[in-house]
Parts: C-alpha cells; sequence; structure tokens
DNA sequence: AATATTTTATGAACGCGTTTAATAAATTCA
DNA sequence: TGAATTTATTAAACGCGTTCATAAAATATT
C-alpha cells in the first residue's frame, strides 16, 4: 500500500496555482464573451476557436475551464432556465392541482416553444458523455426540474379524487413525456402541416388529464 | 431572353455520362460498405473518409452520390425502415379501430426503443438543410408514414362512437405526439429512473385514448 | 493523330472540436 | 543568483464533414 501524503503539505514551491476569484472571473469573462457571440450567430454558428479568440486566450485554454463546448453553452443557459424556473414557479400558485397541472404543461410547452435553439441545444444535441453525472444535469436542473411540479399536482389531484388514484411517479412522467413530443415535434419537424400548432399543448394535457380522471 | 437550347440534343460530345446501371451499382456498393461499417462502429464512429477508403474512392466523389453523410446514412437504414413498416401494416389488420389504434402505438414504439440508434440518426441529428423537401422526407417515409394508419384507425373509431368526434388530423397527430415523447425521453435520458419503462408507451397509449374518449 | 468538349474524379484546403506534447511563468530552495 | 519544481498556457496536431479548383478520362470533330 502506498505511503499517505503526509498531513498537511506546509511547503508550497513552484507556480501557486491561480485563486478560486481569478479563475472564476475568467470564467465569468467567457461565459459573457461566449454569451454574446451565442446571441449573434447561433448555437452552429460559435466555434471555440471564435470564443478563444474573443477571450483572448488559447483554444485549448477554454478545456481546462470547461468539459467542451457543450458543457461551456449550458452555463450560457443556465440564466435563460431561471427564466422558466420563475414561470413553473408562478404557475405552482394555483390552489386547484388540476389548473395548477394544466398552467405547468402550458408555461414548459410555450416556454420551449418560444426558445426552441435553447431546446436543441439541451435536448438534440448529444455529445460524448464520459461522466455519467453529466448529462443527467439537464434533468435535474431544470428539464425535470418541471417534473418535481407536476408529482406535487399530480398528488394533491388524486388526493382531492380529481384524478384516479395510480402512481404519482409514472402518471407525472406521462405527462411529461406527452408535453416532451409536442414541442419535440413542433420543434424538430417544423415543416409538417401540424394543425392548430398553438393548441397542441392545451389538447395533450386536457386529453391525458381526462385520460386520467375517474370517468 | 435567352435562346432556347434546340430541340434534340442529336451530337454527344465529351465523354458521356455514366449509365444510370453503374451509377446505381456504385450506390449499392457505397451504401452496402457504409453499411458494414456503421453495424460496426455506430453511427459517429463511421466517417466520410472511411467510408471513402472502404468503397476505394476519394471522400469527394460521395458527395455526387449523396448530399452528405446524413443522406447517406439514410439510405442505409430505409431497410430498416421497411421492417417498420411491416409491423404497422400487420398491425393494421385488426379490426376493431381502438384496438387497432393501440397495436399501432405499440408497434410504432417497441419499434424505435428496440432500435435507439436508427431513433437518433433520424430525429436527434439536425443537420443543415439545403433544400427544404431534404428533411420532409423523414415524415413521409416511415415516421409520419405510421401518423396514416393511425388516422384511418381514429376516423373509424370516431364514426363507431368509439372516440369523441373531433378534427381526426388533431387527434392523430395528438397520439402520434405522445408517443414520440415516451420514445424520445425513454431513449435520450435513459439514466433517469422512470418507472416501468416497458409500459409506458402502453399507458400513454390508453390515457390518450381514454382522453378523447366519450366519457 | 490532334484538338475540342464534356463529364468524372480527386488533392488540397477550410474551419471545426478536441488532445497533447512542449513551452512559459511563477514560486521555493540551495 | 541559479537550479528545481509546480502550474498555466499554448502551438501543433488529429480526424472530422464538406467544398472547390484542378486534373484525368472519354468521347466527337477536325
Amino acid at each position: 500500500m502506498p505511503v499517505t501524503k503526509s498531513a498537511t503539505k506546509k511547503t508550497a514551491r513552484g507556480r501557486p496555482r491561480k485563486s478560486e476569484a481569478e479563475e472564476g472571473a475568467f470564467r465569468a469573462r467567457v461565459i459573457d464573451e461566449a454569451r454574446n457571440l451565442f446571441a449573434r450567430d447561433g448555437y452552429e454558428g460559435v466555434s471555440m476557436r471564435r470564443v478563444a479568440q474573443a477571450v483572448g486566450c488559447s483554444p485549448a485554454q477554454l478545456y481546462t475551464l470547461f468539459g467542451g463546448k457543450r458543457d461551456l453553452l449550458r452555463h450560457i443557459w443556465e440564466d435563460a432556465f431561471s427564466e422558466l424556473a420563475d414561470e413553473l414557479h408562478n404557475a405552482s400558485a394555483e390552489k386547484d392541482p388540476l389548473k395548477r397541472l394544466h398552467a405547468l404543461g402550458d408555461v414548459w410547452c410555450h416556454y420551449w416553444l418560444a426558445n426552441p435553439d435553447h431546446y436543441r441545444s439541451i435536448f438534440l444535441i448529444e455529445d460524448k458523455v464520459s461522466e455519467p453525472g453529466e448529462r443527467y444535469f439537464v434533468e435535474t436542473s431544470e428539464s425535470l426540474g418541471a417534473l418535481d411540479l407536476i408529482a406535487e399536482a399530480v398528488s394533491e389531484s388524486m388526493k382531492k379524487d380529481l384524478l384516479r388514484p395510480d402512481d404519482v411517479a409514472a402518471v407525472s412522467q406521462l405527462f411529461l413525456c406527452g408535453l416532451q413530443g409536442v414541442v419535440f415535434n413542433l420543434i424538430t419537424i417544423p415543416e409538417f402541416p401540424w394543425t392548430a400548432k398553438e393548441q397542441m399543448a392545451t389538447r395533450m394535457i386536457t386529453a391525458l388529464i381526462d385520460g386520467v380522471s375517474p370517468h
């Protein structure tokens, strides 16, 4: 067995590490610069080389701070997500759990439909996932952040006999899948003549609610 | 105005065009070779350069036959689609339109869940769409080929008062969206603890059918 | 046989995301 | 001051999808 590297390393030789503040400032600058570029040229239009040039460093250095392009972009969109989170939170104010469920679904759908570029970059772009925890972020942060609120509304609705008693998680996930399907299809196949594009989300929600209601 | 290039071009100077048979044979060879590579190394693992090498031509030549990597791969998977088409056709034998609707949904979901790589390459990979008709192929061929059958089942069901009278297209698309959402989520977020992965498709279908049934 | 003409085929390049080996910078110890 | 050491930074490379100017090939005409 290896000898444990003895307790407090008292001496600090060699070039010192960048302070956390410095690194944070740099990260912030990169993110800010990248955000500008993205806003102007879209996801595909922004390259790591261009970001590096705008920041004034080498492309390689970006990889010391971010796992890759996707990881960098994800930081950019976290702000946008908070907007969705706010709207979801507002929708949660509704007392009637069934109405709340409806409102949550509406908010979720309309947010993504209004921000298709964000949707694409979050859900549609798959790249090599080194650590499994990486991709999971998407879910925990905002996509399935909605799932918790939905589950709450479903649970309450069941308690009040507004929905058939059932596995709360399963029903909640069913809702999310329905919403996802609507948004996904509308965004990725825009050229198809969807009937009543605007009402599809509402239609899905009411159909699902009816579908799991006590006749 | 330019003089119309006069009628039948009688003389044929210069190097003659490759016969359709030749071109067809070459295309077939490329597709076959690419299929092998893809089967072994997956979508990302296959590069145009490698395909060209396996075929024995320059990468550039591939672009004279196919619009790009995506277009090449799409030819590979057309075979696989016919399999789905067959299964959908079989499911259409069911007389009861409601049961048929259910069967169609099941078949569609299970096909894609069993072939996630195909699903990814078809639905998840967006690349530059030069001509708008290009991407639309996906829909007309097999994804929304199911839609016609679904619409038929929905229409019949409504006639028999098994479903609430409504816009057939809208209801059909609702079904497709629901199915799409289930498949999409299960395939692209596999690490999420979905409850009862296997039954989600069925659950979605029954919920939607119930949701649009006459109470 | 030589030339003109038309089509096919490719070598070389571009910008991309990413990795890595090498270099530069900043500190402590002798 | 000059090594030694540790970290920060980058230049160069890899393979990728794709494009394009140029070369090669194959024919009809002279």
